[in-house]
DNA sequence: ATCAAATATTTGGACGTCAAACTATCTTGC
DNA sequence: GCAAGATAGTTTGACGTCCAAATATTTGAT
């Protein structure tokens, strides 16, 4: 413990003195919504846990479950992840046998990828724990979730095309 | 390009269409926040590019020009990452002489670490760009600031110590 | 018909994150 | 005193992310 600069801790210091803010990032949007994002994956991730199930397979299998069939060049496009960063990913998929590749008989570079009945089946226990965790934030942001999503869309909307 | 499940692409697809959130996250919080995150940090560090600093470096700088001197422990419970996490960089920043380490006399295990003069010119460096992000983040926020970190300090409060 | 340009995917390197294992050192209890 | 447990810091391994470079294949142009 003991912060050089930080006021004498008072009793029961364990209990939140961890949420020290420092104070140049006090007023700051990208910090507040770096630690706020943190938390809330990392959270969700702890839910996920127990189960053998990983984080970074539920975006894939929610997008696949609704476009059925999408090349790994499209499911990037759409999810907003780098090609490359699902080559892995879809590798460990694949191995699980919760997706299938096909050949696209057209195109000898290029395969689609859909999921299989078990990756469906693994999409649905994934759902069910994502949307508990999507209760508990709901609960928290409560009536300004319309205004937040408003906000945080409109920031991806102005910097994300950069 | 190509969804399968698109509407045909009409002109300059490139423009803005990959902005098609899977209807799945529309109203996911989590969702939101990581994308909103994302970008807004992928900006930050693309207006790092041409220079020689790192996104990294700059919280901990940071909080070591409000703290003057601090252990690596210290460190990690103000920037509320884990004390690996800061290892590597550290090290990069005391290879940079941006940072100096002093033993602890009382502790053999132990160590401080303090901005240098450079370190603090770099500090300096960093926070101007810093600013012109947050001032770009502000303005796109506008007047819902204040209850935008309000709900996000929120999330961290209730999920934080989890 | 061939060769250059565009496209699809993978690979490799850099960074950031955590958790668990490990070393060294300090503190405590007996 | 000394062994046991706590604490400081590092290392390692797994994951996730990006970008740039390499590979394969197709398309287009001459």
């Amino acid at each position: 413990m003991k912060v050089s600069a930080k006021p004498a801790e008072d009793s029961q210091s364990e209990n939140e003195s961890d949420v020290l803010i420092p104070t140049a990032f006090r007023d700051v949007v990208g910090y507040h919504l770096r630690v706020a994002q943190e938390v809330s994956f990392q959270t969700f991730s702890a839910m996920l846990e127990k189960s053998d199930l990983k984080p970074g397979w539920y975006s894939i299998l929610t997008i696949l479950s609704e476009y059925d069939e999408l090349t790994p060049s499209d499911l990037s496009r759409v999810c907003g992840r780098d090609r490359s960063t699902l080559t892995s990913t879809l590798k460990g998929l694949a191995i699980r046998g919760l997706i299938e590749r096909r050949q696209n008989p057209n195109d000898q570079r290029s395969y689609s990828v859909s999921l299989t009945d078990e990756g469906r089946r693994m999409h649905t226990r994934l759902h069910a724990i994502a949307r508990e965790h999507d209760r508990r934030l709901d609960a928290i942001v409560g009536k300004d979730k319309e205004v937040l999503i408003a906000i945080l869309a409109r920031i991806v909307g102005a910097l994300g095309k950069g």
